[in-house]
DNA sequence: GCTTGAATGAAACGAACGTATGAATCAAGC
DNA sequence: GCTTGATTCATACGTTCGTTTCATTCAAGC
Protein backbone atom coordinates (compact mmCIF):
# COMPACT_ATOMS: atom_id res chain seq x y z
CA UNK A 1 0.00 0.00 0.00
CA UNK A 2 1.74 2.72 -1.38
CA UNK A 3 1.29 6.17 0.32
CA UNK A 4 -0.75 8.56 -1.85
CA UNK A 5 -0.04 11.51 -3.56
CA UNK A 6 0.17 14.74 -1.30
CA UNK A 7 -2.95 16.06 -2.88
CA UNK A 8 -5.07 13.22 -1.62
CA UNK A 9 -3.74 13.28 1.71
CA UNK A 10 -4.52 17.08 1.73
CA UNK A 11 -7.89 16.54 0.74
CA UNK A 12 -8.27 13.36 3.37
CA UNK A 13 -7.20 15.54 5.77
CA UNK A 14 -9.03 18.52 5.42
CA UNK A 15 -12.44 16.40 4.77
CA UNK A 16 -11.99 15.56 8.57
CA UNK A 17 -10.80 18.75 9.81
CA UNK A 18 -13.29 20.42 8.15
CA UNK A 19 -15.64 18.05 9.47
CA UNK A 20 -14.72 18.20 13.18
CA UNK A 21 -14.35 22.01 13.36
CA UNK A 22 -16.16 23.49 10.57
CA UNK A 23 -14.37 25.70 7.90
CA UNK A 24 -13.56 28.93 9.93
CA UNK A 25 -12.14 26.42 12.76
CA UNK A 26 -9.82 24.44 10.87
CA UNK A 27 -6.32 25.95 10.09
CA UNK A 28 -4.50 25.27 7.18
CA UNK A 29 -2.00 24.46 9.34
CA UNK A 30 -3.94 21.79 11.38
CA UNK A 31 -4.65 19.90 7.89
CA UNK A 32 -1.31 20.51 6.76
CA UNK A 33 0.04 19.00 10.00
CA UNK A 34 -1.96 16.23 9.51
CA UNK A 35 -1.63 15.44 6.27
CA UNK A 36 2.46 15.39 6.86
CA UNK A 37 2.91 18.31 3.92
CA UNK A 38 4.15 21.82 4.62
CA UNK A 39 1.62 24.68 5.18
CA UNK A 40 2.25 25.78 1.28
CA UNK A 41 1.54 22.83 -0.51
CA UNK A 42 -2.19 23.97 -0.34
CA UNK A 43 -1.71 26.97 -2.17
CA UNK A 44 0.25 25.01 -4.80
CA UNK A 45 -2.43 22.24 -5.06
CA UNK A 46 -5.57 24.16 -4.47
CA UNK A 47 -4.93 27.75 -4.95
CA UNK A 48 -6.73 28.79 -1.44
CA UNK A 49 -8.23 27.29 1.58
CA UNK A 50 -11.75 28.45 -0.08
CA UNK A 51 -10.58 26.69 -3.25
CA UNK A 52 -9.68 22.98 -0.97
CA UNK A 53 -13.05 23.40 0.74
CA UNK A 54 -14.56 23.65 -2.28
CA UNK A 55 -12.34 20.52 -3.52
CA UNK A 56 -13.22 18.85 -0.18
CA UNK A 57 -17.17 19.55 -0.76
CA UNK A 58 -16.89 18.36 -4.96
CA UNK A 59 -15.63 14.85 -3.49
CA UNK A 60 -17.85 13.89 -1.00
CA UNK A 61 -21.13 15.18 -2.55
CA UNK A 62 -20.19 13.75 -6.36
CA UNK A 63 -21.52 9.71 -5.12
CA UNK A 64 -24.18 11.10 -3.40
CA UNK A 65 -25.99 13.19 -5.76
CA UNK A 66 -24.99 10.23 -8.26
CA UNK A 67 -26.80 7.88 -6.05
CA UNK A 68 -29.69 10.17 -5.95
CA UNK A 69 -29.90 10.39 -9.69
CA UNK A 70 -29.92 6.68 -10.23
CA UNK A 71 -32.08 6.02 -7.86
CA UNK A 72 -34.73 7.97 -9.17
CA UNK A 73 -33.97 7.03 -12.81
CA UNK A 74 -34.28 3.39 -11.66
CA UNK A 75 -38.13 4.06 -10.20
CA UNK A 76 -38.97 6.39 -12.56
CA UNK A 77 -38.25 3.59 -15.52
CA UNK A 78 -40.42 1.07 -13.82
CA UNK A 79 -43.34 3.30 -13.17
CA UNK A 80 -44.18 7.20 -13.72
CA UNK A 81 -45.41 7.54 -10.50
CA UNK A 82 -43.13 5.91 -7.80
CA UNK A 83 -44.52 5.88 -4.14
CA UNK A 84 -43.57 8.82 -1.56
CA UNK A 85 -42.05 5.92 0.17
CA UNK A 86 -39.81 4.94 -2.71
CA UNK A 87 -39.12 8.35 -3.72
CA UNK A 88 -38.01 9.30 -0.17
CA UNK A 89 -35.83 6.38 0.10
CA UNK A 90 -34.10 7.14 -3.36
CA UNK A 91 -33.76 10.76 -2.13
CA UNK A 92 -32.47 10.10 1.71
CA UNK A 93 -30.75 6.77 1.19
CA UNK A 94 -27.89 7.87 -0.55
CA UNK A 95 -27.30 10.73 2.56
CA UNK A 96 -26.58 7.28 4.67
CA UNK A 97 -24.85 5.02 2.59
CA UNK A 98 -21.76 4.73 2.68
CA UNK A 99 -21.86 6.35 5.92
CA UNK A 100 -21.06 3.45 8.40
CA UNK A 101 -18.85 4.75 11.30
CA UNK A 102 -16.09 2.56 9.46
CA UNK A 103 -14.14 4.54 8.04
CA UNK A 104 -15.02 8.31 7.26
CA UNK A 105 -18.94 8.17 6.78
CA UNK A 106 -19.67 9.52 10.22
CA UNK A 107 -17.30 12.15 9.36
CA UNK A 108 -18.48 12.54 5.67
CA UNK A 109 -22.19 12.64 7.49
CA UNK A 110 -20.45 15.52 9.60
CA UNK A 111 -19.08 17.31 6.54
CA UNK A 112 -22.08 17.56 5.04
CA UNK A 113 -24.00 19.36 7.65
CA UNK A 114 -20.84 21.85 8.67
CA UNK A 115 -21.32 22.70 4.60
CA UNK A 116 -25.24 22.94 5.38
CA UNK A 117 -25.03 25.01 8.22
CA UNK A 118 -22.14 26.96 7.98
CA UNK A 119 -23.13 31.19 7.57
CA UNK A 120 -20.50 31.82 5.26
CA UNK A 121 -21.98 32.15 1.80
CA UNK A 122 -18.38 31.37 0.91
CA UNK A 123 -18.76 28.07 1.87
CA UNK A 124 -22.15 27.29 1.68
CA UNK A 125 -22.23 28.51 -2.53
CA UNK A 126 -20.42 25.10 -3.78
CA UNK A 127 -23.33 23.46 -4.39
CA UNK A 128 -23.10 22.96 -7.91
CA UNK A 129 -26.19 22.86 -10.77
CA UNK A 130 -26.10 19.15 -10.10
CA UNK A 131 -27.63 18.99 -6.75
CA UNK A 132 -30.02 21.61 -7.97
CA UNK A 133 -31.10 19.65 -11.26
CA UNK A 134 -31.33 16.19 -9.05
CA UNK A 135 -33.61 18.29 -6.43
CA UNK A 136 -35.98 19.90 -9.34
CA UNK A 137 -36.48 15.94 -10.67
CA UNK A 138 -37.75 14.82 -7.13
CA UNK A 139 -39.76 17.82 -6.62
CA UNK A 140 -41.25 16.70 -9.97
CA UNK A 141 -41.64 13.30 -8.48
CA UNK A 142 -42.91 14.35 -5.55
CA UNK A 143 -45.38 16.45 -7.13
CA UNK A 144 -47.08 13.72 -9.05
CA UNK A 145 -47.07 11.58 -5.95
CA UNK A 146 -48.62 14.32 -3.77
CA UNK A 147 -51.06 16.07 -6.21
CA UNK A 148 -52.85 17.79 -3.40
CA UNK A 149 -49.82 19.27 -1.99
CA UNK A 150 -48.35 23.04 -3.80
CA UNK A 151 -44.91 23.32 -5.08
CA UNK A 152 -43.85 25.53 -2.47
CA UNK A 153 -44.91 23.52 0.29
CA UNK A 154 -43.20 20.37 -0.76
CA UNK A 155 -40.52 22.38 -0.91
CA UNK A 156 -40.28 23.08 2.41
CA UNK A 157 -40.49 19.85 2.85
CA UNK A 158 -37.54 18.72 1.39
CA UNK A 159 -35.68 20.93 3.00
CA UNK A 160 -37.15 19.19 5.79
CA UNK A 161 -35.35 15.32 4.49
CA UNK A 162 -32.23 17.64 4.01
CA UNK A 163 -32.09 19.22 7.55
CA UNK A 164 -33.19 15.61 9.45
CA UNK A 165 -30.63 13.31 7.31
CA UNK A 166 -28.07 16.53 8.35
CA UNK A 167 -28.73 16.62 11.79
CA UNK A 168 -28.60 12.98 12.11
CA UNK A 169 -25.42 12.28 13.27
CA UNK A 170 -24.81 15.81 14.74
CA UNK A 171 -25.38 14.87 18.80
CA UNK A 172 -27.58 17.45 19.66
CA UNK A 173 -28.15 16.17 23.25
CA UNK A 174 -24.39 15.31 23.43
CA UNK A 175 -24.03 12.67 25.80
CA UNK A 176 -26.68 12.70 28.33
CA UNK A 177 -29.56 11.51 25.91
CA UNK A 178 -30.43 7.78 25.81
CA UNK A 179 -31.07 8.66 22.08
CA UNK A 180 -27.19 9.36 21.76
CA UNK A 181 -25.65 5.74 21.18
CA UNK A 182 -27.96 5.19 18.92
CA UNK A 183 -26.51 7.91 16.35
CA UNK A 184 -23.55 4.85 16.49
CA UNK A 185 -25.52 1.91 14.73
CA UNK A 186 -25.73 3.86 11.36
CA UNK A 187 -27.97 1.34 10.21
CA UNK A 188 -30.47 1.92 12.43
CA UNK A 189 -31.05 5.24 12.18
CA UNK A 190 -31.27 5.43 8.61
CA UNK A 191 -34.07 3.24 8.91
CA UNK A 192 -35.59 5.32 11.58
CA UNK A 193 -35.20 8.45 9.29
CA UNK A 194 -36.75 6.76 6.47
CA UNK A 195 -39.71 6.02 8.56
CA UNK A 196 -39.76 9.46 9.80
CA UNK A 197 -39.40 11.59 6.76
CA UNK A 198 -41.84 9.28 4.46
CA UNK A 199 -44.67 9.66 7.50
CA UNK A 200 -43.88 13.45 7.15
CA UNK A 201 -43.84 13.55 3.54
CA UNK A 202 -46.55 11.98 3.21
CA UNK A 203 -48.60 14.32 4.99
CA UNK A 204 -51.75 15.69 3.60
CA UNK A 205 -51.51 19.19 2.40
CA UNK A 206 -51.67 22.06 5.20
CA UNK A 207 -55.24 23.35 4.88
CA UNK A 208 -54.52 27.08 3.77
CA UNK B 1 -36.65 56.03 23.41
CA UNK B 2 -33.61 56.30 25.37
CA UNK B 3 -30.53 54.26 24.30
CA UNK B 4 -30.02 51.03 26.35
CA UNK B 5 -27.39 50.59 28.36
CA UNK B 6 -23.95 49.37 26.60
CA UNK B 7 -24.47 45.63 27.71
CA UNK B 8 -27.78 45.23 25.97
CA UNK B 9 -26.52 46.87 22.78
CA UNK B 10 -23.77 44.42 22.73
CA UNK B 11 -26.15 41.49 22.99
CA UNK B 12 -28.14 43.06 20.66
CA UNK B 13 -25.01 43.22 18.43
CA UNK B 14 -23.40 39.75 19.28
CA UNK B 15 -27.06 38.19 18.50
CA UNK B 16 -27.25 39.59 15.23
CA UNK B 17 -23.77 39.04 14.01
CA UNK B 18 -23.63 35.66 16.03
CA UNK B 19 -26.44 34.45 13.56
CA UNK B 20 -25.44 36.19 10.46
CA UNK B 21 -21.74 34.96 10.88
CA UNK B 22 -21.63 32.18 12.78
CA UNK B 23 -19.60 32.38 15.99
CA UNK B 24 -15.95 31.96 15.12
CA UNK B 25 -17.10 34.00 11.95
CA UNK B 26 -18.01 37.15 14.29
CA UNK B 27 -15.25 39.23 15.99
CA UNK B 28 -15.16 41.23 19.16
CA UNK B 29 -14.19 44.17 17.00
CA UNK B 30 -17.09 43.71 14.68
CA UNK B 31 -19.62 43.14 17.85
CA UNK B 32 -18.32 46.45 19.44
CA UNK B 33 -18.27 48.33 16.04
CA UNK B 34 -21.92 47.68 15.87
CA UNK B 35 -23.11 48.11 19.03
CA UNK B 36 -21.05 51.49 19.08
CA UNK B 37 -19.03 50.27 21.95
CA UNK B 38 -15.39 50.14 22.53
CA UNK B 39 -13.30 46.38 22.34
CA UNK B 40 -12.49 45.99 26.00
CA UNK B 41 -16.62 46.78 26.77
CA UNK B 42 -17.14 42.93 25.76
CA UNK B 43 -14.21 41.73 28.42
CA UNK B 44 -15.15 44.07 31.03
CA UNK B 45 -18.97 43.09 30.74
CA UNK B 46 -19.00 39.59 29.90
CA UNK B 47 -15.24 38.31 30.22
CA UNK B 48 -14.63 37.09 27.24
CA UNK B 49 -16.04 35.90 23.73
CA UNK B 50 -17.20 32.66 25.13
CA UNK B 51 -19.15 34.13 27.96
CA UNK B 52 -20.51 36.36 25.60
CA UNK B 53 -21.89 33.73 23.28
CA UNK B 54 -23.07 32.24 26.26
CA UNK B 55 -25.38 35.06 27.81
CA UNK B 56 -26.72 35.31 23.57
CA UNK B 57 -27.83 31.84 23.72
CA UNK B 58 -29.22 32.07 27.18
CA UNK B 59 -31.35 35.49 26.34
CA UNK B 60 -32.47 33.70 23.26
CA UNK B 61 -33.54 30.20 24.43
CA UNK B 62 -35.53 31.37 27.78
CA UNK B 63 -38.28 32.28 26.86
CA UNK B 64 -38.55 29.47 24.28
CA UNK B 65 -38.19 26.68 26.99
CA UNK B 66 -40.34 28.68 28.85
CA UNK B 67 -43.12 28.41 26.59
CA UNK B 68 -42.53 25.06 25.50
CA UNK B 69 -42.64 24.20 29.49
CA UNK B 70 -46.41 25.88 29.92
CA UNK B 71 -47.34 24.66 26.98
CA UNK B 72 -46.74 21.02 28.19
CA UNK B 73 -48.29 21.71 31.19
CA UNK B 74 -51.47 23.09 29.74
CA UNK B 75 -51.61 20.18 27.89
CA UNK B 76 -51.45 18.12 31.18
CA UNK B 77 -54.01 19.48 32.89
CA UNK B 78 -56.62 19.13 30.86
CA UNK B 79 -55.72 15.49 29.89
CA UNK B 80 -53.09 12.74 31.19
CA UNK B 81 -52.46 11.64 27.77
CA UNK B 82 -52.26 14.43 25.02
CA UNK B 83 -52.17 13.76 21.35
CA UNK B 84 -49.39 14.03 19.21
CA UNK B 85 -50.82 16.48 17.14
CA UNK B 86 -50.89 18.53 20.34
CA UNK B 87 -47.48 17.74 21.51
CA UNK B 88 -45.82 18.39 18.66
CA UNK B 89 -47.20 22.08 18.48
CA UNK B 90 -46.55 22.39 22.05
CA UNK B 91 -43.36 21.42 21.72
CA UNK B 92 -42.51 23.35 18.30
CA UNK B 93 -44.23 25.94 17.99
CA UNK B 94 -42.50 28.26 20.50
CA UNK B 95 -39.40 27.88 18.02
CA UNK B 96 -41.55 29.76 15.73
CA UNK B 97 -43.26 32.28 18.09
CA UNK B 98 -42.11 35.38 18.28
CA UNK B 99 -39.58 34.85 15.32
CA UNK B 100 -41.63 36.69 13.09
CA UNK B 101 -40.00 38.59 10.61
CA UNK B 102 -40.25 42.24 12.06
CA UNK B 103 -37.71 42.58 14.89
CA UNK B 104 -34.65 40.08 15.15
CA UNK B 105 -36.93 36.83 14.91
CA UNK B 106 -35.32 35.44 11.43
CA UNK B 107 -32.06 36.41 13.30
CA UNK B 108 -33.06 34.58 16.56
CA UNK B 109 -33.96 31.45 14.19
CA UNK B 110 -30.68 31.80 12.49
CA UNK B 111 -28.90 31.68 16.22
CA UNK B 112 -30.61 28.88 16.95
CA UNK B 113 -29.41 26.80 14.26
CA UNK B 114 -25.87 28.46 14.47
CA UNK B 115 -25.33 27.11 17.88
CA UNK B 116 -26.89 23.45 17.44
CA UNK B 117 -24.79 23.47 13.82
CA UNK B 118 -21.56 24.89 15.31
CA UNK B 119 -18.75 21.77 15.71
CA UNK B 120 -17.03 24.10 19.00
CA UNK B 121 -18.34 22.56 21.86
CA UNK B 122 -17.89 25.75 23.49
CA UNK B 123 -20.34 27.15 21.87
CA UNK B 124 -22.92 23.55 21.78
CA UNK B 125 -21.97 23.24 25.45
CA UNK B 126 -24.12 25.82 26.89
CA UNK B 127 -27.38 23.96 26.85
CA UNK B 128 -28.37 24.42 29.92
CA UNK B 129 -30.05 21.71 32.66
CA UNK B 130 -33.40 23.60 31.31
CA UNK B 131 -33.46 22.73 27.91
CA UNK B 132 -32.56 18.95 29.25
CA UNK B 133 -35.55 18.53 31.51
CA UNK B 134 -38.03 20.10 29.10
CA UNK B 135 -37.11 17.85 26.64
CA UNK B 136 -37.26 14.66 28.95
CA UNK B 137 -40.85 15.56 30.18
CA UNK B 138 -41.97 15.71 26.54
CA UNK B 139 -40.12 12.39 25.47
CA UNK B 140 -42.06 10.52 28.01
CA UNK B 141 -45.14 12.79 27.03
CA UNK B 142 -44.49 11.11 23.23
CA UNK B 143 -44.08 8.02 24.77
CA UNK B 144 -47.33 7.79 26.43
CA UNK B 145 -48.93 8.90 23.06
CA UNK B 146 -47.10 6.31 20.76
CA UNK B 147 -46.73 3.02 22.91
CA UNK B 148 -45.43 1.08 19.90
CA UNK B 149 -42.14 3.28 19.35
CA UNK B 150 -39.33 2.83 21.73
CA UNK B 151 -37.24 5.62 23.29
CA UNK B 152 -34.21 5.46 21.38
CA UNK B 153 -36.39 6.16 18.35
CA UNK B 154 -38.62 8.77 20.00
CA UNK B 155 -35.65 10.88 20.82
CA UNK B 156 -34.34 10.27 17.34
CA UNK B 157 -37.78 11.68 16.33
CA UNK B 158 -37.70 14.73 18.72
CA UNK B 159 -34.26 15.72 17.57
CA UNK B 160 -35.61 15.45 14.01
CA UNK B 161 -38.11 17.91 15.33
CA UNK B 162 -35.16 19.95 16.40
CA UNK B 163 -33.67 19.88 12.82
CA UNK B 164 -36.48 21.16 10.81
CA UNK B 165 -37.49 23.84 12.92
CA UNK B 166 -33.97 25.09 12.92
CA UNK B 167 -33.23 24.18 9.29
CA UNK B 168 -36.43 26.10 8.28
CA UNK B 169 -35.45 29.86 7.99
CA UNK B 170 -31.31 28.46 6.78
CA UNK B 171 -31.77 29.09 2.59
CA UNK B 172 -29.95 26.00 1.85
CA UNK B 173 -31.47 26.85 -1.91
CA UNK B 174 -30.34 30.44 -1.34
CA UNK B 175 -32.24 32.12 -4.24
CA UNK B 176 -32.65 30.01 -6.61
CA UNK B 177 -35.90 27.85 -5.51
CA UNK B 178 -39.38 28.63 -5.16
CA UNK B 179 -39.21 27.80 -2.34
CA UNK B 180 -37.38 30.31 -0.82
CA UNK B 181 -39.58 33.07 -0.68
CA UNK B 182 -41.87 31.19 1.36
CA UNK B 183 -39.12 31.84 4.29
CA UNK B 184 -40.56 34.88 4.69
CA UNK B 185 -43.77 34.29 5.30
CA UNK B 186 -42.76 32.98 8.63
CA UNK B 187 -46.73 32.04 9.97
CA UNK B 188 -47.15 29.80 6.84
CA UNK B 189 -43.59 27.87 7.33
CA UNK B 190 -44.36 27.06 11.08
CA UNK B 191 -47.61 25.50 9.66
CA UNK B 192 -46.17 23.71 7.19
CA UNK B 193 -43.46 22.67 10.01
CA UNK B 194 -46.61 21.45 12.38
CA UNK B 195 -48.07 19.37 9.73
CA UNK B 196 -44.85 17.70 8.04
CA UNK B 197 -43.62 17.18 12.14
CA UNK B 198 -47.02 16.34 13.17
CA UNK B 199 -47.42 13.36 10.43
CA UNK B 200 -44.03 12.55 11.13
CA UNK B 201 -43.73 12.01 14.65
CA UNK B 202 -47.33 9.83 14.47
CA UNK B 203 -45.23 7.39 12.30
CA UNK B 204 -45.84 3.60 13.35
CA UNK B 205 -42.78 2.23 14.53
CA UNK B 206 -40.16 0.97 12.46
CA UNK B 207 -40.14 -2.46 12.22
CA UNK B 208 -37.04 -3.93 13.94
C1' DG C 1 25.48 14.82 -17.36
C1' DC C 2 22.83 18.50 -17.88
C1' DT C 3 18.45 20.59 -18.24
C1' DT C 4 13.66 21.19 -17.24
C1' DG C 5 9.46 21.48 -14.79
C1' DA C 6 6.85 19.73 -11.08
C1' DA C 7 6.86 19.33 -6.21
C1' DT C 8 8.39 20.29 -1.55
C1' DG C 9 10.52 22.78 2.20
C1' DA C 10 11.76 26.68 5.48
C1' DA C 11 10.75 31.14 6.44
C1' DA C 12 8.49 35.36 6.48
C1' DC C 13 4.69 38.66 5.21
C1' DG C 14 0.84 41.76 6.77
C1' DA C 15 -3.48 41.40 8.79
C1' DA C 16 -6.73 40.16 12.17
C1' DC C 17 -7.65 37.84 16.23
C1' DG C 18 -8.85 37.64 21.70
C1' DT C 19 -7.32 39.71 25.59
C1' DA C 20 -5.15 42.83 28.95
C1' DT C 21 -3.59 47.36 30.70
C1' DG C 22 -3.88 51.84 32.54
C1' DA C 23 -5.54 56.35 31.99
C1' DA C 24 -9.73 59.17 31.28
C1' DT C 25 -14.59 59.98 32.14
C1' DC C 26 -18.69 60.30 34.71
C1' DA C 27 -22.49 60.19 38.11
C1' DA C 28 -23.50 59.80 42.82
C1' DG C 29 -22.40 60.26 48.14
C1' DC C 30 -20.95 62.83 51.74
C1' DG D 1 -15.57 69.92 46.17
C1' DC D 2 -13.50 65.99 46.79
C1' DT D 3 -13.76 61.04 46.78
C1' DT D 4 -15.25 56.70 45.18
C1' DG D 5 -16.65 53.13 42.28
C1' DA D 6 -18.29 51.98 37.92
C1' DT D 7 -17.70 52.42 33.15
C1' DT D 8 -15.46 53.77 28.78
C1' DC D 9 -11.53 54.73 26.04
C1' DA D 10 -7.16 54.35 23.29
C1' DT D 11 -3.65 51.35 22.89
C1' DA D 12 -0.69 47.56 22.92
C1' DC D 13 0.54 42.55 23.61
C1' DG D 14 1.29 38.04 21.95
C1' DT D 15 -0.59 34.71 18.92
C1' DT D 16 -2.41 32.75 14.92
C1' DC D 17 -4.22 33.21 10.56
C1' DG D 18 -3.95 32.72 5.05
C1' DT D 19 -0.83 33.64 1.82
C1' DT D 20 3.56 34.36 -0.57
C1' DT D 21 8.36 34.00 -1.67
C1' DC D 22 12.33 31.72 -2.93
C1' DA D 23 15.56 28.14 -2.51
C1' DT D 24 15.87 23.19 -2.79
C1' DT D 25 14.84 18.52 -4.14
C1' DC D 26 13.83 15.12 -7.44
C1' DA D 27 12.52 12.26 -11.39
C1' DA D 28 12.36 12.17 -16.27
C1' DG D 29 14.00 13.74 -21.26
C1' DC D 30 17.52 14.50 -24.37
Amino acid sequence: MATPDTRTQILDAAEQLFAEHGYRGTSIRAITGLAGANVAAVGYHFGSKAELMAAVARRVSEPVVAAQRAGLDRLLARTPEPSVDALVEAFAGPLFDGMSVDEGGARRSRLIMAILSDPANEVRGWTGPAEEAVRTRYLAAFARALPGVDSAELWFRMRGILAVTAVDRLEVHQGSSPGCASSVAGDESRRWAITFLAAAMSAPATRG
